[in-house]
DNA sequence: AATATTTACGCAAACGATGTAGTTATTTTA
DNA sequence: TAAAATAACTACATCGTTTGCGTAAATATT
């Protein structure tokens, strides 16, 4: 029941406390003998070393926090994978904490790990977060941040996201390729640097084909789904409705979806999709969704390797680096002129 | 930059460090105006208290660990969010470990857990786990466990399920209305008991209705995803094939999915889908897969709940106790005889 | 052989917060 | 008015590890 301690496993072997703890920590103070003899009773009487005594000893927690606005998401599962195998990799253990888009509950938990609680943050920061001084102050208390996907400019510290703005070029001119003339952008506020990267490319495209940005085609989505819902059902009800549509993030090209069903709206015949998505059954929906699909799984584990790398050399500081790999297009039928 | 603590604040305050600890923990033993001056003092001053110091005399981690086989699932995503809920309610930490369906890596994440890092754990074991004395092992180190989903019946404790059971009969039984006479079960191994109450309940229809069950109709699928897609191939090709599919786990209908676009196989025509699954798009999949769809967000909330429910009362013992909560079948395309 | 160095260990002071057991003043009770 | 009770605080040991320093014995150096 009781967990067995230094001092008991010191008693055992009629050593001191010391010499067991440096033998077991390998130290060159410490006789081959005694070590072989230490390790045996240690691992024979299970013992494990309490961490909340070497963590306020050595002033290292051994945890990494991973702050995202939700994880059931596709996007956000697959880089927590990425993240969670490369810490157990480095014997490091990982904290959850969902934002929920909520800017108010991600200063919270900011707040909440200041105290030493964990040794860095890897974070995709929320839809909202418009201002960082909650991050910077954070950083401040010598605990370093490593951004991924939605990242914060402002700071100063890796960041870790694929080619936004690449992507958004090249999704806009497949639709334009397939004879959209009236493209309409799906953007997840406005607020975070991927959608304003996104959201350039499909500007830039735009321009290079001389085609007009009307802003009432950029649709200022948000967390609540109904209320996306009505945004989405709005844009394409009447006549004057676009016959593209470049959905930021996959739950508004789910929504769009939806709406599409219930007002009998063909893809790809009367409007074309295409959006940033981790759906694994992309190619199985009807009709299958053409996606710009990130590589999550690396991102997370990008980060995380990233963060390790200054955490093992026990470097607070992360200078300024962007990390940038690539998404891939998937082209499949919602996007795609039917011959 | 460096963290305030009490010995500073105390000097500061010209107090001792003691009454500042206990104004702040709102002790009788202070008087209220100094209780004010130290609480001024300790926002003030930013200061929160070290979460290993105080851990470590409290023997408290203020902490639960969430032991899955996977994240990117959205059974078990949904799950986290609902324990993820409750716990920051409580203002607890929760930690995430992924076993991904490894026995020895659930293993030694449990170990990894036994010095009292967390004060509470909440898990779905893997497909493989047909042993349970690490999990009793961990059990007598004190640290009370609370299963859902995937539970280990032999563990005396709370567990959390869906009625797998019923599920699984009124899944047969809609198959056999819809004139199934030949439908296969796909399991994810057949250690773990949900398995075992989803085959039962199928097994259980099939017998109520006079229909063999043959024991090559139940195909054992298991982590890898190449494998099963043999298996299912395998069970799908030739002239012999069943005309039902009853998918445990969702994964294995996507997979059948797969299968049938590349053998052509139309569903519902030729062989109908029904399966467990979290799917937000399965009303959207060609064609929409029915479902029996699991509280997945109650169930971890619910675990959550009973877990804190005993922790706020320090115990850490927790009595044998099942917590049934109900699945709801959508009935889709996928199913259903076409008329 | 006398001195210097190395080896192998023990002592004790941290780390920061908590709680028990004092220690003063001040107030209440007999 | 002396004794007892209370209020408001402080001193100190403790939780389990880590680590700098001290030291005795063994070995190496001149």
């Amino acid at each position: 029941m009781a967990a067995v301690n230094l001092k008991q496993l010191a008693k055992i072997l009629n050593l001191s406390i010391s010499t067991v703890s440096k033998a077991l920590r390998d130290s060159h103070e410490i006789g081959d003998a005694t070590k072989l003899r230490v390790l045996a009773k240690a691992k024979e009487m299970d013992y494990t070393p309490n961490p909340f005594a070497s963590g306020l000893r050595r002033n290292k927690s051994k945890t990494i926090a991973v702050v995202v606005p939700e994880v059931a998401n596709n996007y956000f599962a697959l880089a927590i994978n990425g993240i969670e195998r490369i810490a157990q990799e480095n014997d490091y253990h990982v904290l959850i904490y969902l934002t929920h888009e909520d800017i108010e509950k991600e200063k919270g938990i900011m707040k909440h790990l200041e105290n030493k609680r964990v040794d860095g943050v890897l974070m995709s920061v929320t839809m909202n977060t418009n201002n960082q001084t909650h991050l910077s102050d954070f950083q401040q208390k010598g605990i370093p941040i490593v951004f991924f996907d939605r990242i914060c400019h402002e700071i100063e510290t890796a960041k870790v996201t694929t080619d936004d703005y690449i992507s958004g070029i090249n999704a806009t001119k497949h639709l334009i390729e397939n004879e959209c003339k009236d493209i309409a952008f799906l953007s997840l506020g406005d607020d975070i640097s991927i959608m304003q990267k996104r959201k350039s490319g499909y500007l830039e495209e735009l321009h290079k084909n001389n085609m007009e940005a009307k802003p009432e085609r950029v649709v200022k989505c948000g967390n609540d789904d109904e209320i996306n819902y009505d945004l989405i059902k709005k844009l394409l009800s009447g006549k004057n409705k676009p016959d593209g549509i470049f959905a930021s993030v996959e739950k508004l090209a789910i929504t769009t979806y939806q709406v599409c069903r219930e007002l009998n709206i063909n893809i790809p015949k009367e409007v074309k999709i295409i959006c940033f998505s981790n759906l694994e059954t992309a190619s199985l929906l009807s009709p299958s969704l053409s996606t710009i699909t990130q590589p999550a799984y690396n991102i997370g584990k990008t980060a995380a390797e990233v963060m390790f790398k200054y955490l093992d050399k026990n470097k607070t500081y992360i200078p300024n680096e962007n990390i940038v790999l690539q998404s891939t297009l998937h082209i499949r039928e919602s996007s795609q002129q039917i011959v």
